[in-house]
RNA sequence: GGUCUCGUGGCCGAGGGGCUAGGCAGAGGUCUGCAAAACCUCCUACAGCGGUUCGAAUCCGCUCGAGACCUCCA
């Protein structure tokens, strides 16, 4: 395949040709939820984002390590804040461990992903299952002269840093700016300079998550989980590292610096970071409140949503939007990107029955390439998906006879649709159907066919009264006739 | 306050100096026992004001508006 990716790299503001350190096999690091509650929305939009990344670079022939972490340490301070009272005087077996905490949102987050057709990444490491490395990159960066000790916490020293690098080079910031708007924080006494952050925290006594380490117990500071494993699992320099924009200052900003304060060199050589998903304008976000989250919508249980929508419609009105431009959530909108999801895949159904043509009227052999420069073009999902809408007016078409398609466009054409919309956009088939939704259905077609022969019955039809019930014994349904009206049941034996 | 992004038709969204995506909704038509679907046609927009240019939605400036980050956040 002769390709070439363009991919924005936040750091340069530019499109930039992506090419690995060392091809045929790339790294790709995302950071991945804290898990302390049910997904929403926005956490969609990175996990599907990324999902289009992991599976676009294994299509063009990369060998991705793709690593995605959990971040099951720290965050949680603030709920164990809350509760201190509380839990206090629970006994310890009473109380919620951390961990369990973690187990539960881990298991549906992971449920979640699954119900979007979110591919797996093929590491997912825990940040309290690192401990180790977070302390011996703290211990680097402190043997670097960057780092410095107070009452038991370790902090970064942004300005000292900064003087031999660029502290705010991925988000545009000169560090004489970022005064202003600082404000008294937790630990903001111990720190030199309002920009520093934490490399390790130590445990105040009620603090339940701590490690012991070299300066006391203690737990790993915010940003360095991400430095640690993305450097164990894909190397001191790697491709490319994602995440949302809200990430960009500090979390990877900090990153960069600890990096280089620890290797001496940038980790990351591409960063890519996807916008929020709005409502009513607004990020939707944690701490706005003005969340739905995944479950939500899957059930349509949120006084915002006028009803239920399937996984596949969040999916498709994700990747019909770039990447880099915030989203507008709304009703119609994903009544839209429903319907047009539904339009496509039907098209696809099409195309598996349609029988060849003679003869072609047009020509659509180049609808593969339309689709790969779009996606080339720094994953342009919604361009491509575009292409895939001019295609669908050709198979309908050809569906009423109104166009022709010989067999190799044919052929063609279910290959290009597969390859895009089952492989690399992840739109799964056939639209999920819920067992309890097919079983709904079923009672609902049970209901009219016994109510067609409850008609024959009346009219002395029998022939048709007998047709139904025979017919309904050979795919194991017994109808059983009552005073009360026919009934039915399941049978084992046809 | 500092840094930055964005303002596209009823809605969602691409694009990004001349060739003016796509989806949804709406109108008309074809088809059809009815309905649905499908197909065809229509609705052709780029916040405002200036400037650069032969030509700007696209570049520059200003104004207005929205948002993000600066604090946990995808």
């Amino acid at each position: 395949m002769s390709q070439s990716l363009y991919i924005y790299n936040t750091l340069s503001r530019k499109k930039e040709l992506f090419e690995p350190l060392s091809p045929p096999f790339t790294g790709l690091y995302v950071c991945g939820p804290t898990v302390y509650g049910d997904a929403h929305l926005g956490h969609a939009r990175p996990a599907v984002t990324f999902d289009l990344v992991y599976r676009y670079l294994k299509h063009l022939g990369y060998k991705v390590r793709y690593v995605r972490n959990i971040t099951d340490v720290g965050h949680l301070e603030s709920d164990a804040d809350e509760g201190e009272d509380k839990i206090a005087k629970k006994a310890r077996i009473e109380q919620l461990e951390p961990m369990e905490v973690v187990q539960y949102y881990s298991d549906r987050y992971h449920e979640d992903m699954d119900k979007l057709n979110v591919l797996k990444p093929s590491i997912e490491p825990r940040a309290s299952g690192h401990i180790i490395e977070q302390i011996e990159m703290a211990r680097a960066i402190f043997d670097a002269g960057l780092a410095y000790e107070v009452n038991g916490s370790v902090y970064f020293d942004v300005k000292k840093y900064n003087e031999s690098h660029h502290y705010g080079k991925l988000s545009g910031r000169a560090i004489e700016d970022m005064q202003a708007g600082s404000r008294e924080l937790d630990g903001q006494g111990e720190k030199r300079h309002p920009a520093d952050f934490a490399l390790w925290k130590k445990a105040s006594p009620q603090h339940i998550m701590r490690w012991p380490s070299p300066w006391g117990e203690g737990f790993p500071g915010w940003h360095l989980e991400c430095s640690a494993m993305s450097a164990k699992y894909l190397g001191e320099r790697f491709d490319i590292h994602g995440g949302g924009m809200d990430l960009l200052f500090p979390h990877h900003e900090c990153e960069i610096a600890q990096s280089n304060a620890a290797y001496g060199q940038d980790a990351v050589r591409y960063w890519m970071h996807n916008n929020m998903i709005t409502i009513n304008g607004q990020k939707m976000g944690k701490s706005l409140g003005n969340f739905i989250t995944l479950r939500e919508f899957f059930s349509g249980s949120h006084t915002a949503l006028d009803r239920a929508y399937d996984p596949m419609t969040i999916r498709f009105f994700i990747l019909q939007a770039h990447y880099r431009s915030t989203l507008d959530f709304s009703n119609e909108a994903l009544d839209a990107a429903e319907k047009g999801l539904k339009r496509l895949l039907q098209a696809y159904e099409t195309l598996k029955h349609l029988s060849p043509a003679g003869s072609s009227d047009t020509d659509h052999s180049d609808l593969a390439g339309k689709c790969h420069t779009a996606l080339l073009d720094d994953f342009n999902s919604p361009v491509a998906i575009a292409h895939l809408f001019d295609a669908v007016r050709v198979i309908n078409a050809a569906k009423d006879g109104k166009t022709k398609l010989n067999k190799e466009d044919l052929h063609n054409l279910q290959q290009v649709f597969h390859t895009f919309l089952v492989d690399i956009f992840g739109l799964s088939d056939t639209f999920a159907t819920q067992e309890d939704q097919a079983q709904q259905i079923i009672e609902g077609l049970m209901d009219l066919i016994l109510d067609l022969r409850e008609q024959a019955r009346r009219n002395k039809d029998w022939e048709t009264s007998d047709k139904l019930r025979d017919r309904l014994r050979q795919v194991n349904i017994q109808v059983k006739d009552g005073k009360e009206g026919a009934s039915w049941e399941y049978t084992s034996d046809a």
